[in-house]
DNA sequence: GCCTTATCTGTAGATATTCTAGGTGTTCTT
DNA sequence: AAGAACACCTAGAATATCTACAGATAAGGC
């Protein structure tokens, strides 16, 4: 009956990704483990949402993928920003800021 | 093809509304102008999202519909807050916190 | 009196995102 | 030899939101 399902997303999965790949080309499974790191543990990525995040993201043309090999010599998929992606994340960090500004006005009113 | 589908509310909804129906009893039409003018147009809540996001925190037990008039003589559904409701309202705001400070970390990194 | 706009409620169907729950194969550690 | 960690993936369900309708009443302009 589990009434709990948690959605921590809320839609910035996009951007999140985004913004972490900007900091420098990476493979799905350690993005993952960055946001997790990063966010201090809050934000868990599940692989269900996460690959096809990354499809959905390299299909608009926002990241381009391509296999090397990583420090420990596995093959990976490396993610990089296209410039397209770099105007993307733009966008979605000012409507996030726009978001976050009008539900603080909202929660802000005492009356 | 428009890609331009904006998405407004990323999951705030049902706190938006709990929050402004915990000002005092509305009804939903005067519910959606107001979240619109508090949130200075950010907000232009669509009925589609309205009625069924309405009746969706009735069925959960946290708002409470009741028929009445409204100040100019029309019968109108107004919505009150339950005590459960009100739990729910504070549960929202400290998850709607949390993710809001984790997408702060992340988009924060220089590095 | 008529017409348009504003008020007030609602539903159906499409779309998009995220989660659960699986599956595959490789390398490292014990 | 076994299990954990690494690294990729998909299918299907659940959920939220939007578009696009539909209907009814009241108010205001002409």
């Amino acid at each position: 009956m589990a009434e709990e399902k948690v959605e921590f997303l809320k839609g910035t999965l996009d951007m999140l990704i985004l913004k972490v790949v900007a900091l420098g080309p990476i493979h799905g499974y350690a993005l993952a483990q960055r946001i997790q790191q990063i966010s201090r543990d809050f934000f868990q990525l599940q692989q269900g949402s996460l690959y096809p995040a990354l499809h959905r993201l390299e299909d608009r043309g926002w990241l381009k993928a391509e296999w090397k090999a990583t420090e420990t010599g596995r093959e990976a998929k490396f993610y990089a920003l296209t410039p397209r992606g770099r105007k993307q994340l733009e966008v979605e960090v000012k409507s996030w800021e726009q978001l976050t500004d009008a539900v603080r006005l909202i929660l802000r009113t005492a009356d």
